[in-house]
DNA sequence: CGAAATATGGAGGCTGCCTCCATATTCGGT
DNA sequence: ACCGAATATGGAGGCAGCCTCCATATTTCG
């Protein structure tokens, strides 16, 4: 995968770079054990810098979240690709959908902030969310010509029932279901045609 | 509706039932205005009260919450009772969904305490919340018997489901789409039979 | 009316967010 | 190898929200 960490980052001082890395470390840590609402105090802390630092280099925790993505979202996008190599229409937008599902999964909590990002221009996460809609548009258009999706369905709504899904799908066993039933559901419907 | 205005509550002080009276009433506008997430202090002062006072009568912002809820669960309740009297048992199931969609969009947020609740039981929303999926049980069942449902799915599927679908439908606009075509998406599928 | 029971509110401890700036570190030119 | 300019640091401090505790105030009832 691509060096997230920005050690290769020209026009920033040598301790800057360090300081940088070792925040994006911790915070990828902490995001993935904590979810999305870890204390950026605390990343600091653990990291050994002091919160001016920290913000210095990520002004948002969205900012921090979206560097802490990077790797994940090249590898989205690797998917992405894969998936248009496959001939059959509905199995490609059925392993982009599959390859969204893993990176909403990344960080407990992550589904919000992507459904935030669209709205927010200012986000560091909106471009790269508008992207991963325009694929699914795409992926979308290709199995409504030429596979079974059906007409009347727009990439909004994809993207939305798919984050709708990745939010709630961490209750899964607590409802008694499983995320395969769930997505199931999603794709079909709960209604016989 | 019924009285949720706590008066009628026997055992209290009187000032401990105007009190509670006035937090409630201020709750519900700050929780409709700003969402689930308002600021309880913010509610106790402009309640002419203090956070002590506040916290004596609801001791977590849930408990507040399923106060604040009461009214809209009888309403809730009440359609379910209309539902469950329509023939058509596919019909039925779609006028309780939508109560239940109705119910979820009384509070901006409401879906995450709800998908929340059924882990842990101490919450004040989880016993009503076990209700609501056994209910979504009922009506799916019936019309998996006499209808069109899907006999996979199952009522932690469709509930979780409509959780997703309406935690995800304030953005509906943004990602030009509308609430009538994401529902319709996750009752009939993305893809054609 | 007064004592016992009950309720109050606000001070205060805690955590997290974020900003500012005196001080420390690095860098590039000599 | 050194020094001044440019850059980066960290931690103090201001703010807001959560929640608890208890000296004081209000109500109730005999």
């Amino acid at each position: 995968m691509t060096n997230v960490a920005a050690s290769d980052r020209p026009g920033l001082r040598a301790d800057a770079r360090r300081n940088r890395d070792r925040i994006l470390h911790v915070a990828m840590q902490h995001f993935a054990s904590r979810g999305i609402g870890a204390s950026l105090e605390e990343i600091a802390r653990a990291a050994g810098v002091g919160p001016g630092t920290l913000y210095r280099h990520f002004p948002s925790r969205e900012a921090l979240l979206a560097a802490c993505l990077e790797d994940r979202q090249a590898e989205l996008l690797a998917r992405a690709d894969e998936a248009r190599q496959i001939a059959d229409a509905d199995v490609a937008l059925d392993a982009w959908l599959a390859a969204l599902r893993d990176y909403l999964r990344t960080f407990n909590g992550l589904p919000a902030p992507v459904l935030a990002a669209i709205e927010e221009q200012a986000s560091p996460l909106a471009t790269s969310c508008q992207h991963l809609v325009s694929i699914t548009g795409e992926l979308l258009a290709r199995a409504q010509a030429h596979g079974h999706a059906r007409r009347s369905v727009t990439a909004g709504d994809l993207f939305l029932g798919a984050l709708g899904m990745a939010w709630v799908s961490d209750r899964v066993d607590a409802y008694g279901t499983t995320r395969d039933a769930l997505e199931a559901v999603f794709a079909h419907g709960y209604l016989d045609a």
